[in-house]
DNA sequence: GAGCACTGC
């Protein structure tokens, strides 16, 4: 952080001075005695008078101006959140922020991680209660808090960093934060972003008395300068019609024509990326052969998140030496997706090659059904990715479009999550922290009402929210759960079908990516070793055969691999159940199991029916095509599916759309349970006509007939439906 | 007969 504008205003802040300044009966309370002083410079002057003068501000800084360390820690001199018994809080994006950015602050206040200044992440709470006054913490961690107390009583001050990012998260807590102001007058907010969003923050938190009829007047604004390295931008001629092609052909040009410097370009995917990095490879030793003494080696590394860390951390690997003394150094190229542009950060990088894409989430509230599409990025993000090849000095940027699309083609800013998602989550969050309206909800960006209504409609089906739309009981320990709510509603009813130990276990194998490993030398082997672990009744059994499978094979440390398993996916499965498992238990979740196996098998499926009733398909024909049960959607069972036959009536977990829509991770159900679990989603006077009705029907009269003579076991208590 | 932008609880 010696560029950091700030650093030479920091007053001292040691733990001598402390001990000095504190009497004996505060010696557990650090810094208790300590009194705000008057710290040199302006910028803090500038910042503390503003702070003490208004309740919310926005306040802009560069990457650079350093301040996600200097201002939380500004504002616990002015707030001394210590002295109330409060904390001041700041919010960041990610996990790993969160943790690095805590420890450098620790650091920089010469106190150990931990005691003053902490940090809270999901698996892990860095904090002293009574002791920590300044923590640092991911965005979701604190809507979780939010949720137990929504007044947020323990905080002095709450800092909303990397506010620009518009993370779900992010932008509830705006709303929430916004009301809860009105409320909580001694609560100070402070929302920090990139400079291209801050007049919308600001009218968006404008203070505005309604009662005198006063104009809103925009939240005040304090700005940072940055200290990043200036960045000369090209465009192309002419658009490119093969971006892959373009960025590959330029990294050469760079090669070849450029000073010394490494090189980050961004691509949408693990298969271009591979790709590119092969190609570029090939074409870079084909160079330095042709002439040694007029380019450098070039080293090409591949970057996305699936990549094993130990592969990942390549990228901060030197360049190559010169192929022979005095001859060209030698070139590290990154070849990289979004990864690069916010969550990792690459010193030495001095060329950025931009074509102009990434992958992003869409949502269709039509079909429910969220998928990704290679789509241009925006201005905002152009702007992220240019910079950084200015981070260590004077850098240049090539994007592989023409000005004029920059201009008129790319959209400001990148659609905020909230846009973009299924918002059956986030809905239920809002109902358990006592909104009310979600639909007027005041959001920074109001979602799609569409998607709104489908969020409303599954959490009522799921029973979590009652035809009004509150929240009920069942709703209220769902939202404990760090869990989609079709998870979390088949996780709470396990018991009652004996199963919860295995439910348990699914949940937590449905929240991890993919455990299956496929080398793509090594295909068969790793397709033999998937079908030894297959149980052929359905997918989710499957997983749970899987993780017992590794649970037994704890002292062998090569199971995993010798298997095609992903090593860490099961191991974060086994920190998600720990998780799970003790919100269970804090809410008298029995965790219980069946002994006899084909018993059990029956009860997981029926739990199973119970979160996923609305993501059932049904067999039409011979063809295998299957039909989605009242969105009539045509899926085909994904090629990963272990089912050996063909099942009339199946639960999916997931409806991917890539090359043709498909229903992936599968299980055989009933149709008995569909009518049984589910009567209100499933009630046949309001069922759409079609051959799935009449499939239902024909199974609720056969019920009707045969008086109670039922051969699956029911579950004894009645559901809570 | 496929895939996995990225993050978070």
């Amino acid at each position: 952080m010696d560029d950091n504008p700030y650093l030479a205003h920091l007053p001292p802040f040691q733990r001598g001075a402390v001990h000095s300044s504190s009497s004996s009966s505060s010696e557990k309370e650090p810094l208790f005695g300590f009194l705000p002083r008057k710290v040199k410079g302006e910028q803090m002057d500038d910042f503390l008078e503003l702070f003490s003068k208004n309740q919310i501000i926005v306040m802009v800084g560069e990457t650079g101006s350093g301040k996600t360390t200097q201002i939380p820690q500004f504002v616990t001199y002015s707030d001394l959140p210590h002295t109330k018994g409060k904390l001041v809080a700041c919010t960041q994006p990610r996990r790993v922020a969160a943790m690095s950015v805590a420890q450098r602050v620790a650091d920089e206040m010469d106190v150990q991680l931990g005691k003053q200044v902490g940090y809270s992440i999901r698996f892990e709470d860095m904090t002293e209660s009574g002791t920590t006054f300044l923590k640092y913490m991911t965005d979701g961690m604190l809507l979780r808090e939010a949720m137990s107390d929504t007044e947020l009583s323990r905080y002095s001050t709450i800092i909303l960093d990397e506010a620009h990012e518009r993370t779900l998260a992010t932008d509830i807590l705006m709303g929430l934060l916004k009301t809860l102001a009105k409320r909580r007058k001694d609560l100070k907010i402070i929302v920090m972003s990139a400079t291209l969003d801050a007049v919308k923050f600001q009218s968006y938190f404008s203070l505005h008395d309604s009662a005198a009829g006063e104009e809103p007047s925009p939240a005040p604004l304090f700005k940072v300068p940055g200290r990043t390295h200036p960045v000369e931008v090209f465009y192309t001629q002419e658009p490119e019609p093969d971006y892959v092609e373009a960025a590959i052909r330029t990294v050469l040009m760079i090669h070849r024509a450029e000073d010394p410097g490494d090189i980050l370009i961004f691509l949408t995917g693990e298969e271009e990326i591979e790709d590119a990095c092969r190609k570029i490879k090939i074409e870079a030793d084909d160079l330095l052969n042709a002439d040694p003494s007029s380019v450098g080696p070039l080293m090409c590394v591949p970057l996305y998140s699936s990549l094993p860390p130990q592969q990942q951390q390549r990228i901060f690997d030197a360049a190559p030496k010169p192929s022979q003394p005095g001859y060209p150094p030698g070139r590290k190229v990154v070849v990289s997706t979004n990864i690069a542009e916010t969550s990792l950060t690459i010193d030495g990088i001095v060329y950025v090659v931009d074509p102009g894409f990434s992958k992003q989430k869409v949502y269709n509230p039509r079909i429910r059904v969220e998928s990704l599409l290679v789509s241009p990025i925006s201005k905002a993000s152009a702007q992220q990715r240019a910079g950084r090849a200015g981070r260590t000095r004077p850098g240049k940027c090539f994007r592989l479009y023409t000005e004029k699309d920059f201009m008129s083609e790319l959209e400001e800013q990148t659609h905020p999550e909230i846009l973009r998602s299924n918002l059956a989550n986030a809905v239920l969050e809002l109902a358990k922290l006592g909104i009310k309206d979600l639909v007027r909800f005041d959001y920074l960006d109001a979602p799609a009402p569409e998607t709104l209504m489908r969020a409303l409609e599954l959490l009522n089906y799921l029973a979590a929210l009652n035809d009004e739309g509150e929240l009920t009981a069942l709703g209220g320990v769902m939202a404990e759960f760090p869990l989609d709510p079709q998870l979390a509603k088949m996780l709470i009813v396990s018991p009652e079908f004996k199963v919860s130990n295995e439910l348990l276990t699914i949940t937590a194998m449905l929240s991890i990516p993919n455990v299956w490993l496929r080398p793509p030398n090594q295909r068969a082997a790793a397709d033999q070793a998937k079908a030894m672990l297959t149980v052929p009744e359905g997918d989710h059994l499957t997983l749970l055969n899987v993780y017992n499978n590794y649970s037994q094979n704890k002292d062998d440390r090569n199971w995993a691999w010798n298997n095609f398993l992903s090593a860490r996916a099961l191991a974060q499965a086994e920190n998600v159940r720990a998780q799970l498992l003790r919100t269970m238990e804090k809410y008298d979740v029995d965790v219980i199991s069946l002994e006899d196996e084909r018993k059990r098998n029956i009860g997981i499926r029926q739990a199973l029916t119970c979160g996923f009733f609305m993501q059932v398909a049904h067999k039409e024909g011979e063809k295998g095509s299957y039909l989605t049960v009242k969105d009539n959607q045509v899926v085909a069972l994904h090629p990963s599916c272990g089912l050996d036959t063909q099942p009339e009536w199946v639960l999916f977990n997931e409806f991917v759309l890539t090359k043709r829509p498909y229903i992936r991770t599968v299980t055989e159900v009933k149709p008995e349970w569909l009518l049984e679990y589910a009567p209100v989603y499933f009630d046949l006077a309001s069922f759409p006509d079609g051959e799935t009705k009449r499939a239902l029907q024909r199974v609720a009269n056969r019920r009707r007939g045969a008086s109670n003579g039922g051969e699956e076991p029911r579950p004894k208590k009645k559901l809570k439906n």
